[in-house]
DNA sequence: CATGAATGAGCGTTCATTCAT
DNA sequence: GATGAATGAACGCTCATTCAT
């Protein structure tokens, strides 16, 4: 079982920028966490300013506007895990393994960095900026990245060509996201959310995916 | 192949209501669609009315404030969306018909009323009121619709008892959501969105959650 | 001597408006007088409102902003003046009574209406949209008009032909001009501002304008 | 024809300062280009600085604040031309050949430095500090020198002694600043504006002063 | 001297909500 | 019921000024 390269998830994206580097990220993390506390919409600039412990005006100094802000976690955080995925989907592991591996990524991901994982899925989706053609394009690559996975399975034989390659890469993916999302809003409980109770639940959703629901009779 | 009765999911909800009744609901139509045009928190009150042809302040006779409209719209509809998964749920066909026809409530609904599903997709979930236990606890009755119909249909032999209930059902959840989310973004096309591509469409689905992407092999 | 209508000049354009255009005259009113006394970029939103006795927001009911304000008192002030020069461009009297006229418009306008003026003069050309197509146009109107005077006189054979037109009418616009601005900044005061010392200003400034400074000899 | 010394008009104040004085003169300059492109108010230090090609917080080692770059200028700027007026007014000559450099001075200085000239005509007039005691006395210094002129006039028998010469010096002015103004706007174009097309406007606005519009008649 | 990051008061604008008619 | 004028709190953003290095 390949191991996928998760640093890039959960690092603060701090390496070698100095001083100006430093208080950039750190207002992109306190605005992650405001973001993830009181959405995006309730967030005010100096919410974000207060929780980074700088002066209001200093967070127009490295971003142009709020929306910025978010534009960037976006851009930062999103390209960093769909690089992660694109690895994944590069590998030479079957398609099985391909697939865990994405749903362990999503999983130790929120388990690590819950906000960042709130705002790209709750945060950056609602924004009115979503519907703009380059963040479609954002989520595009996830899901070309993903569909990938499955047609190569197909066509190694893997898995079943009589499915529609984008279909199944939706359903997936779906179903990753509606985990998490009721593990953030607690409205229905998986297994407690632990380390082996994660290793639980990717196996069952592959499983899940890979045998299907129905009984295998002898039939 | 037992019918669903999807006539609650489209029709408005007028009722027997009368004059009062009519206006209110007027609001409420409006009210949907420039949510689902512009965002809850990008529609203007005065937006609404617009809509709706009535005049700025009436709106405030019928509804408290602009929050009670959202809350509204999602207590109506996804009160009906729930009356008919939970009628699909109680029924005696088999989990495998169940999940077909909750697949195909989803795609039906959106056809017939993308308004509706993308506000209680997109809007509902994003609403700072998300959060309040009213509409948690909303969402739990979809979720545990499901989760019974998958737990029926393990206790009766259909469906694998190795997995978590729960689980599938979030899965099978989150592939629905993401399919119309695809859909309103056109960020991946499905077949193209006809009667019988949503057939087809609803077919696969199933299939794949029943049967399992992985090949059989005679072994 | 022909009488000059200078009603418009100094009459709130409050015509059969009803209330709502009695409100918006308000604010026009109270921004005048505010602009005039602070400047234009002194003058706060709030300090407009306050002045008309009205709430802050209630200014954004009848303006999109404060620059449509000032662009509406230039429009409504300028407007009205240039088309009472205009009138007196057109009449038939000779040339040395135009400008007699014209000059007169202008004190009396000054002396009826300070803040309309100090406004005009101050704050509409110190405004960054001064510059912008629309007003220098208007500008242009007022300079065609007095040009048109002396053209006219010349051409009757009652004025110079040997001087340029636009030179003589930037003169005597500019004349009339910084005798008003000297006015209102008390920096050089001219005789006493009353009815008979206007009389006797405008008396003056045509006959230097006509007879010229030098003296005549019999040479 | 007596010379004017025209240079202390265009000559950056450089004298003798040393290294200071350069970069604090290159920050004039500079703001002097910023002024009269954008305006006082749409002038941010940062613009000042950036023009001057030094560090932001440098241009507060030099002047206390924004104002008094401005104040600086008008100083400098403002007092240099009095000073030239003030040697044309105390000369021997004719008033006419007084009224005549003067003028050739303003069309000349506004050829030579038309930024300068632009901020002194435009922006400081404009600046919330025009009507300060400290400015208004460095105009009525103008004032009263071209008053003279006239007063002198006056005496010597040269100028009619029937016209206010307060008066007379403002039309003159005025008539000078609108000439200015209307190069700047291009609301009304005069002649071209070069050497000799100036010599010529020199000569027709003060010929226009002396002789009068008047045809004169054998009578 | 020089730099530019840091500060925060100030203001324009929006818009949900109220209220007089 | 119906209208839309009136209200004012809230908030994003600007930018002059200060200050640590």
């Amino acid at each position: 079982m390949a191991r996928v390269p998760m640093a890039p998830l959960v690092a603060a994206a701090t390496t070698d920028r100095g001083a100006r580097g430093e208080k950039r990220q750190q207002i992109l993390e306190a605005a992650t966490r405001v973001f993830a506390s009181r959405g995006y919409h309730g967030a005010r600039v100096s919410d974000i300013a207060r929780e980074a412990g700088i002066a209001y005006g200093l967070v127009y100094h490295y971003f142009r506007n709020k929306d910025e802000i978010l534009d960037t976690i976006f851009a930062e955080r999103w390209g960093a895990f769909v690089d992660v995925v694109d690895e994944v989907a590069a590998g030479s592991q079957p398609a099985s393994e391909k697939l865990r591996q994405l749903a362990a990524l999503v999983l130790f991901a929120y388990r690590r960095r819950p906000d960042w994982v709130k705002v790209l899925v709750f945060e950056i989706q609602r924004s009115s900026r979503f519907s703009e053609p380059e963040q479609i394009e954002a989520v595009g690559r996830l899901f070309r990245a993903v569909a990938r996975i499955v047609r190569d399975g197909q066509e190694a034989g893997e898995l079943r060509g009589d499915l529609d390659a984008n279909l199944v890469c939706l359903a997936f993916i779906g179903a990753l996201e509606t985990m998490i999302t009721s593990q953030v809003l607690g409205v229905m409980r998986l297994p407690e959310s632990s380390q082996s109770a994660d290793d639980r639940t990717v196996g069952d959703v592959v499983e899940l995916f890979l045998g299907g629901l129905a009984v295998r009779g002898r039939s």
